[in-house]
RNA sequence: GCGCCUGUAGCUCAGACGGAUAGAGCAACGGACUUCUAAUCCGUGGGUCGGGGGUUCGAAUCCCUCCAGGCGCGCCA
């Protein structure tokens, strides 16, 4: 059954371990930053005080493994070419430890650094070592988040819209997680309103024309086929007890049975997409607790309530809204708006620190009028976080399927998977940033070809797997001390790849954009496939063999960590 | 009308903090399986980054303006 609020951050899985970063980039920021403090001592260059410098992957491999720009940056306040700064910082550098194999300068003033081989070899050991937790990097430091995700109205079973947003809603969740963050993933309940009313009068007219009794069905009600199930339950449970009941009366009764049984039906759906929430919120909850009244006197005592035309507003103008909104109507009802403050209020008191709330791109309108209400509730603006979720346009062949609630032709999430499969559907889902209408092919979704990219990531990884077990029949060593083999430029390129991993979940989790990890397995993969169709691993020179063994370890472990956060499985064999 | 978002190859889209010659997938065309999984790979063609102006040593990225499209603008939920 549902709970009620009230569980704080209580989360205590502190699984992230401090040494969790390959450490090339870190390194290279270390040998910048001494070399600039040395310059500084010496009187060689003036910094300003704050300067960081800015090391980036060149686009171009002629011009190493990577650059910095902070010669450019430093023209400016040293009046000196940056050519000119870019050799006196080279001339100063130290090479930590033999780090790199090439330090040059080019351009206009970038100074490019090609690191060596032997410390690019150090890589895969780590990786082994890390294993599960490759990937994994302490930025949030356990600071506790909240997630609140799908909270579709329990009027009717999820569609594929929510199932985007499911799936954008777990795997930011996961990606918080494996970063540092204590995540609390929340659905958020709106049984309270007139989508409610409506949902119970729909259930009671089915029911009555069960009974026999002829009447209109009007079109402002529910028309799915759903409602007739729901009326036959109620007719199952209850025989024809409610026949004459005034609706006054029947629709709350018609109304409860039909949202718990709704409910039910969605989080089967979400546990059939692998999705589940540590805390279901009742909005009903506000009102029973008086928490609703309770945020209306403190922004009222706060200044921002006034009074007009018999209405209660919010002065969100004050906070950047375009308009006043109204809280308490002239006929004394709550709006939407003022449970949602209330709820805001209610999240924060709980000790999430950052909150993120997924919403269909409809909503958008609402998004400055609920950053207004956090300011005006004493938070910063930034600890709220909307994300919008755009549109899935479901396509079968290239041709859209039609979409309705209304009519109750929609397709459901429950349908697309059982069609296609949940690691599919959640790769698919995860494939565009959540703000960019998404196309879903349902046909391209079960293909199992290279145009599918759900398969072109999983098949890399059972073919890694495949190569591990012929390696074992042969007795082939999978690990072991000749990494120096490695000297293809590819296979150097692959390992630099794979060092980015960290870099890429981590700047996942700042921008809140799962579907930076999607493009980024879907490239790993590239890589390994192109590699392996040009390279053989088991072979009879027994080094090489273990040399290139243990680069497709790693690149495993970063398959499997990768699919491991998208929610999506990785196959021993396809 | 006002506000927000979007505009990158034929199509769908990547391109955090401004960096060197703008990328991928699909579609099109042409190739590679006696050898570790062809659910794979290789090659070819394809662009005034919507137009114009500005800031900068340097702009797809920042600013202004115009054009085109999407969405939002209730004492609804």
């Amino acid at each position: 059954m549902v709970r009620r609020g009230g569980a704080s951050c209580l989360f205590s899985s502190d699984r992230i371990g401090e040494k969790t970063w390959i450490m090339i980039k870190r390194r290279i920021l270390d040998i910048l930053n001494k070399t600039l403090e040395h310059c500084r001592d010496r009187g060689l260059l003036q910094v300003p005080v704050d300067f960081e410098p800015q090391v980036e992957v060149p686009k171009n491999e002629a011009h190493g493994d990577f650059a910095t720009t902070l010669a450019l940056n430093l023209a400016g306040p040293n009046r000196r070419s940056p050519r000119e700064i870019a050799s006196t910082l080279v001339e100063q550098m130290a090479d930590g430890g033999g780090l790199f194999s090439r330090v040059e300068v080019a351009g206009p003033g970038f100074v490019n650094l090609t690191v060596s081989p032997a410390a690019w070899y150090q890589v895969l050991p780590e990786i082994q070592a890390q294993d599960q937790t490759y990937g994994r990097v302490n930025i949030g430091k356990g600071r506790c988040v909240q997630v609140e995700f799908v909270s579709a109205n329990p009027t009717g079973p999820l569609h594929i819209g929510h199932g985007r947003g499911a799936a954008t809603g777990d795997v930011l969740a996961r990606i918080l997680e494996a970063t540092g963050h204590r995540v609390q993933r929340e659905y958020y309940i709106n049984d309270v309103g007139t989508q409610m009313d409506t949902l119970g009068r729909s259930v009671l007219l089915r029911y009555q024309q069960l009974l026999g009794r002829k009447l209109e069905f009007p079109d402002t009600c529910y028309q799915g086929d759903y409602i007739r199930d729901l009326a036959r339950g109620m007719l199952e449970l209850h025989g024809n007890s409610y026949r004459d009941t005034p609706e006054a009366e029947a629709v709350p009764v018609f109304t409860r049975h039909a949202a718990d049984r709704i409910l039910a039906g969605i989080r089967e759906d979400l546990d059939l997409f692998g999705v589940h929430h540590d805390e279901w919120f009742r909005e009903r909850s506000l009102y029973e607790s008086g928490a609703v009244d309770r945020t209306i006197a403190t922004l009222k005592a706060a200044g921002h309530i006034f009074e007009k035309d018999g209405a209660l507003w919010f002065r969100s103008t004050a906070f950047g809204d375009e308009k006043d909104r109204v809280v308490v109507r002239a006929n004394g009802l709550t709006t939407y708006f003022a449970s949602d403050l209330a709820y805001h209020q209610n999240k924060f008191e709980r000790g999430f620190e950052l909150v993120i709330n997924l919403w269909g791109a409809d909503h958008h309108g609402y998004v400055a009028r609920m950053q207004a209400g956090v300011m005006a509730l004493g938070r910063k603006p930034d600890s709220l976080k909307l994300l919008l979720v755009q549109l899935v346009n479901l396509l079968r062949k290239g041709k859209p399927v039609a979409m309705s609630t209304r009519a109750g032709e929609f397709e459901t999430l429950r349908a697309v998977l059982e069609e296609v499969g949940r690691d599919a559907a959640r790769f698919i889902f995860l494939t565009r940033r959540s703000d960019s209408p998404l196309d879903f092919d349902l046909e391209l979704a079960k293909e199992k070809t290279a145009e599918n990219p759900v398969y072109y990531v999983q098949y890399a990884h059972a073919r890694i797997c495949s190569l591990m077990r012929l390696a074992e029949e042969r007795h082939l060593p999978l690990e072991g001390s000749h990494l120096s083999r490695l000297n293809l430029p590819e296979e150097l390129a692959l390992i630099k790849e794979l060092s980015f991993f960290p870099e890429v979940v981590e700047n996942s989790a700042r921008f809140l954009e799962p579907h930076r990890i999607t493009y980024y397995l879907t490239q790993l993969a590239s890589t390994f496939h192109s590699y392996y169709n040009h390279h053989r691993m088991i072979q009879d020179d027994t080094d090489l063999a273990q040399a290139r063994l243990s680069l497709a370890g790693a690149v495993r472990i970063a398959l499997r960590n990768g699919l491991e956060l998208l929610g999506v499985s990785a196959p021993d064999k396809m």
